[in-house]
RNA sequence: GCCGAAGUGGCGGAAUUGGUAGACGCGCUAGACUCAAAAUCUAGUCUAGGCAACUAGGUGCCGGUUCGAGUCCGGCCUUCGGUACCA
């Protein structure tokens, strides 16, 4: 009786027990972390692949949808490949300095550090909820001197070759921040890409990285990586490359010259006046008493400006003249110097000849202000706009007159160079990167100032300089750090008497334009690196992030990595070889922020149906580049598909100990329903596999659910053998974008080890692809009119005649006079009929 | 303004090189199981007309190329990104 009645139960929770997501995901996680499975051998580079996405910054809202977004999918990938039996290196880790810390630090109380090893600790469990096959050894985070050591070092080499220098210049300054900002971290209408307040100007003397010095090599090793064409295009905009001369005009009454920078240095003849920027040093001197009033009214206000009302304006240009004139060196006349804002001191030389006949802008400025307009190049006789950009004969341009614009500006530029008055020149849009930070949380700047020997870099053997734990951050603009006098005060590397460190950190970038190195051994101590894993394992094959990072972070790593080959320490040019970015996931249209409260929350739905199946609606809500806006609706779908597959398996588990695994199956001597499902079984590998690799993950579900489908249909009427062959293969798909369902099925079927462990790899049958029948489209006059089923590569006289037996072909045939008929092997049958 | 991507059922979305539009899933409808419901299973589901076979229309809009266009060309409209006086 009690016997019969566990039996009884046991078969009723067989039956009916519902896929136990919880107790199967923590036993492969504890599976997994305890057997290793995931710790990549990097001495073995025979297939090695080194799949990355962006590391985490470890802020106190935990892992969000985007979070999910970005790694599962990833990780899909890259468990797919590592099936494939490629040897997969992934790594996690965490971008842990930076500023919402240290805000979170002056709002609360809370120090940076404590809240930050406390934010890793939760995320850290988070990610490992998440059962992506990340590789804990290599784990890092950059807020550890063990890292940051590394940045000083780095800075130290760039500043040993020049490439990093402190200077005076017009900078950026967020108010909010408290800090200033590199350009790239500026958006377009002038507020703060972090925090979204409006960005001030401020003369600041700073610490720069000169990536201009990289400018050409940045834009030519674009064409060379598999990056989305927007992203490069992006950053080939950002570099900002222009060809075009520098040319002197001289200053009437003043030994000073004024160089202009134009691309159009053919149009030399039609430069009526010169406009300068407000901020020009010259300005002061050359203008004249009867102007200067309206000149400093002038300065001032824009001076007070902000980039927003610069903008926001309707663009109606505004100036004023500075009552001094410069000599036209093509013309020998005297035209006025204006000041206007149009003209940006931070492009350029800060001035410009304007040529109204030729250029948009100068020409609304020179109808505002009466200005003479002179035409250079002739426009075409239909030609209505104002000033004219298009190509044409040069005129009213003595010597250059009759020549086309390529044709007169090598000709203008001889002439300039042998005149000693102007040279050819490349200009760039870009510019060097503002790396100081007036903030607590970052890499101290590994720079004392010396009375007697001016700014001393720290000896590398004396690196780390440690971030102080005891520091007051209260944000009233100046570095917290120099409130710290025993950080402070220390004494010259050089000359040994008194001197005082640099109170400024790194930015952020710098951490992360190198730590992908990192990775490959995170505990290393010699070096910034393993130069010998460094040289075997990138660039990076594969590199997930969001597209946000374009001109910034993939900008910056591109310049660091180029330099670390400088200096011997990588052999490849570029870091990352293949970028792609997930899209966004939104809700009701916004971007998730706290802020808008409409932040989803993924532990609900992995408490309700598991990481599997959230990591797998969110592949199959879409096109993984496009993102999308958020909804809960076809969840259940991708669990029922879970329910589903997890039933089917438990019908047959251990079926592996009836029957033995092979590589193929003899097609011919299969039954009709087990050839179908044997091909059905291939036809699906494929394009699982095609589908897989280009990151088409929504398509790469629909593959499985249509196999599923056959499956459940058809299974119970085949042989041991060829349930086995399906089911492995079933299972071997599934465990890439499933894990924890793949490995449980894996198991159930009977196999001992890790699925991701097994020797056995699951090649496509080629004779199981090919097809015999085909079926083809009949149509009349375009339209369809039916289908037959033929032989595939039937003679086009065995179509026609099944065509026209078609009912409906006679129907819409009869009566009619027919014009031609088109035969496509294997695809269509048109006739044609008048 | 310029550059880029996109626009397909009630919804998310599929459709190598032009060749059966709507795969897969959600939702919905009907049926089976159930005392009943849920879950599950089976069938149906682009629209209009028709009991049906079928007919006509249909991939943002207008036009074109073609035997044939979601896909190619020209002209627009809308949405979303990026960028903005860069000389």
């Amino acid at each position: 009786m009690i016997i019969l009645s566990l039996f009884l139960n046991k078969i009723s929770v067989d039956q009916f027990m519902k896929y136990p997501h919880s107790e199967v995901e923590a036993k492969w996680q504890k599976f997994w972390e305890e057997n290793k499975i995931f710790n990549t051998d990097l001495t073995d580079i025979e297939k090695k692949l080194y799949c990355l996405v962006m590391f985490i910054y470890p802020s106190g809202s935990k892992l969000h949808c985007g979070h999910w977004y970005n790694y599962g999918p990833t990780d899909s990938w890259a468990r797919f490949k590592k099936l494939q039996g490629f040897n997969v290196f992934e790594p996690m880790g965490y971008d842990a300095f930076g500023l919402p810390a240290e805000n979170y630090a002056i709002k609360t109380g809370v120090h940076p550090q404590d809240s930050t090893f406390e934010n890793i600790k939760d995320i850290r469990n988070q990610l490992k909820a998440m059962g992506c096959m990340y590789d804990w050894n290599a784990e890092l985070m950059t807020c550890v001197p063990e890292y940051y050591k590394w940045n000083q070092w780095l800075f130290l080499q760039l500043y040993k070759k020049g490439l990093a220098y402190r200077k005076n210049a017009p900078v950026n300054w967020c108010p909010s921040c408290q800090t200033v900002l590199a350009n790239e971290q500026v958006e377009n209408d002038g507020t703060c890409e972090r925090c979204g307040t409006p960005v001030e100007q401020k003369n600041l003397t700073q610490w720069f990285f000169k990536i201009t010095e990289y400018a050409e090599e940045l834009l030519d090793g674009i064409e060379k990586i598999d990056w989305p064409e927007k992203t490069k295009s992006m950053q080939r905009n950002w570099i900002g490359k222009s060809i075009g001369a520098e040319i002197i005009f001289t200053i009437d009454g003043f030994d000073e010259t004024l160089t202009v920078f134009t691309t159009r240095p053919d149009t030399i003849f039609g430069a009526t006046y010169m406009v300068i920027s407000p901020e020009h040093p010259l300005v002061e001197k050359i203008t004249t008493d009867e102007y200067r009033t309206a000149v400093n009214i002038y300065r001032n206000e824009v001076k007070n400006k902000t980039e927003i009302d610069r903008t926001s304006t309707a663009k109606e240009k505004t100036g004023e003249f500075t009552g001094a004139y410069a000599f036209n060196p093509a013309t020998k006349k005297l035209i006025p110097i204006w000041i206007a804002d149009y003209v940006l001191m931070t492009y350029g030389t800060g001035a410009i000849m304007a040529v109204p006949g030729q250029d948009e802008r100068d020409w609304e400025f020179a109808e505002k202000f009466g200005l003479p307009i002179v035409r250079t190049v002739q426009p075409p006789d239909d030609f209505e706009g104002k000033a004219y950009v298009g190509d044409g004969e040069a005129i009213n341009s003595d010597f250059l007159n009759g020549l086309n614009i390529s044709e007169a500006k090598e000709k203008i530029i001889n002439w300039l160079e042998e005149n000693n008055i102007g040279e050819s020149k490349i200009n760039y849009r870009i510019r060097d990167w503002l790396i100081s930070r007036q903030r607590y949380w970052g890499t101290p700047i590994p720079v004392v100032y010396c009375e007697k020997c001016g700014e001393v870099p720290v000896p590398e053997d004396q690196l780390p300089v440690e971030l102080p734990y005891d520091v007051d951050f209260k944000p009233d603009g100046g570095s917290p750090l120099a409130r710290n006098e025993s950080f402070v005060n220390t004494v010259c590397p050089k000359c040994g008497s008194d001197a005082q460190r640099d109170v400024d950190t790194m930015d952020t970038f710098v951490d992360s334009s190198w730590y992908y190195l990192r990775y490959l051994n995170p505990k290393f101590d010699k070096a910034i690196f393993d130069k010998d894993l460094a040289e075997k394992w990138t660039p990076v094959d594969m590199y997930v992030g969001g597209a946000e990072h374009a001109t910034m972070h993939l900008l910056y790593a591109r310049f660091i990595h180029k330099f670390l080959r400088d200096i011997n320490l990588v052999n490849s040019d570029e870091p990352f070889n293949k970028l792609i970015h997930q899209g966004t996931i939104t809700n009701k249209g916004a971007k998730m922020s706290k802020s808008r409260g409409n932040v989803v929350n993924p532990d609900k739905f992995i408490e309700d149906y598991g990481s599997d199946v959230f990591r797998m609606y969110l592949m199959f809500m879409g096109p993984y580049e496009l993102g999308g806006d958020w909804s809960d609706k076809g969840i259940v779908g991708v669990d029922r598909f879970v329910q589903r597959s997890y039933s089917l398996i438990k019908n047959f588990d251990n079926i592996k100990n009836i029957t033995e695994s092979v590589e193929r199956l003899p097609l011919d001597k299969l039954t009709d329903i087990e050839a179908s499902i044997y091909k059905k079984v291939n036809i699906s590998l494929v394009k699982f596999t095609r589908e897989v690799e280009n990151f088409r993950f929504n398509t790469a579900v629909a593959v499985l659910m249509e196999l599923l489908n056959e499956l459940t249909k058809n299974i119970d009427d085949v042989s041991d053998e060829v349930k086995l062959y399906s089911l492995e293969r079933f299972v071997y798909m599934i465990a890439s974008l499933a894990p924890h369902l793949g490995e449980e099925c894996w198991s159930i079927i009977g196999n001992v080890n890790s699925i991701y462990k097994s020797e056995f790899k699951f090649e496509v049958d080629p004779e199981a692809l090919v097809v015999d029948n085909v079926t083809i489209g009949v149509q009349v006059n375009g339209k369809m009119r039916g289908t037959i089923e033929i032989p595939l590569d039937s003679d086009e006289s065995v179509v026609k005649e099944a065509a026209w037996n078609e009912e409906k072909v006679k129907n819409h045939t009869s009566g009619k006079t027919v014009v031609k008929e088109i035969y496509v092997k294997n695809k269509i049958y048109n006739i044609v009929v008048k």
